[in-house]
DNA sequence: TTTATTTTGTATCAAATGTTACATACCCAA
DNA sequence: TTGGGTATGTAACATTTGATACAAAATAAA
């Protein structure tokens, strides 16, 4: 087990061997559960910290009516809502199932927090993990402030051509893609058919290359 | 000063003599800018902790043709950008400028990192700080994919009626909840009108009653 | 290679929202 | 009380997007 959650974003740097170490010097337990069963509801109280050792989940947002809005998959070896164990409302905003048969670990919050102070390394480890989270949606919203899909696509595309360029690959199907945008992949695809057709840029499958980097730029004001 | 910095987020439970012992320990500088100046700039490495002694600023987010696309106030004694500190990618997300005459407290990471050795009320309230944060970008994106606006005022509506029984106050204005919401304030305002027309709701300036709440909820689906 | 599956391109129509403009209501301060 | 500024209600029209459907192309599997 050691080995597995090794590869951890928050046991990133220590040793199997020192991971041992550290969560035997604390409270923490193993849950196994089976396929599709509910390990925590939205609105419980997020008390422990949740590694995934074997397996996979899946957060499930719904909505008063009971519909399902957005499925987000977490694979071992990574945490589980590490963002909602502190916090005013440390309660979970979604719905966690798992996906599969799945082992996890379990860490009450006063176990995490004995962790934080026998292990410099892991009490980074974790600030990374919420701090990279927090940045994470910061940028999505940022993009979704976007108004329209052929703005949301310039300043995409710019992002990846900065580095690379004016030839870019994109690392999304369409399908993804749009999924990333908030909009229904059929509107997606039109737009794109629309910079090409305006000369903007040149796609070919995922290969696309900027032609008028101008006008591109320009479809922001 | 410690008196002011007492009531930041990060130093919440800690006197202000607690909070002097603290910082003497570790590095510390104090700096104060003039109006309109520039504090960070974004993609600027974050170094440091910064807290708002006195003044405010604020948050640019500009997009690729430089159009400022939103503005975020932030208040003394509030820390700027503390999920910014740590993370993979530790740049800031945005321009910051002071709006007014302003004094920052400057911490060095480095620092930040000794105080959570010495303080394990300040480590909690900075993971508190980040966490919140993280949840409050969550609810936001959760927010910003329900696709109309009559489904999300439907959802923000159940959401504050769900303590208060079925008459609640808006407590923003129509045009901060149109920014809320990501769209304008006539559209909001049209689908205000059209939910009371329906008879779903009853509205009268920020007192809003719910008349049909499984119509409401119906909105959702 | 052939077949099945996924991805992409495109069309049509309806629905939702943005844009702009103006009138009315409200609130605060002089 | 009376302005002046802000907040709100509403209208007409243009634009954008969603929904749905289907064919072509690309990719994976047999």
């Amino acid at each position: 087990m050691y080995h597995h959650i090794a590869n951890s974003p928050v046991f990133k740097g220590l040793t199997p061997d020192t991971i041992e170490t550290l969560l035997k010097s604390v409270q923490f337990r193993i849950k196994n559960v089976n396929e599709q069963q509910v390990i925590a509801q939205r609105e419980d109280e997020c008390t422990n910290l949740i590694l995934i050792v074997q397996g996979s989940v899946r957060g499930e947002m719904l909505d008063y009516s009971g519909k399902i809005l957005k499925v987000e998959d977490i694979y071992a070896p990574r945490p589980i809502a590490a963002a909602f164990l502190f916090g005013q409302n440390n309660r979970y905003p979604v719905d966690v199932v798992s996906n599969e048969d799945t082992t996890l670990l379990v860490i009450p919050k006063d176990s995490v927090l004995k962790m934080f102070q026998q292990s410099d390394v892991f009490l980074k480890n974790y600030l990374n993990a919420i701090s990279n989270r927090a940045q994470f949606l910061s940028q999505r919203i940022w993009f979704l402030s976007f108004k329209t899909i052929k703005e949301k696509l310039a300043q995409y595309i710019l992002n990846l051509a900065n580095a690379n360029g004016n030839k870019i690959t994109l690392p999304l199907t369409q399908k993804e893609l749009a999924e990333y945008f908030g909009v229904t992949r059929p509107s997606l695809a039109r737009a794109l058919g629309e910079l090409e057709k305006d000369q903007i840029i040149e796609a070919k499958g995922k290969e696309i290359i900027i032609i008028n980097r101008k006008l591109l730029i320009q479809l922001l004001n």
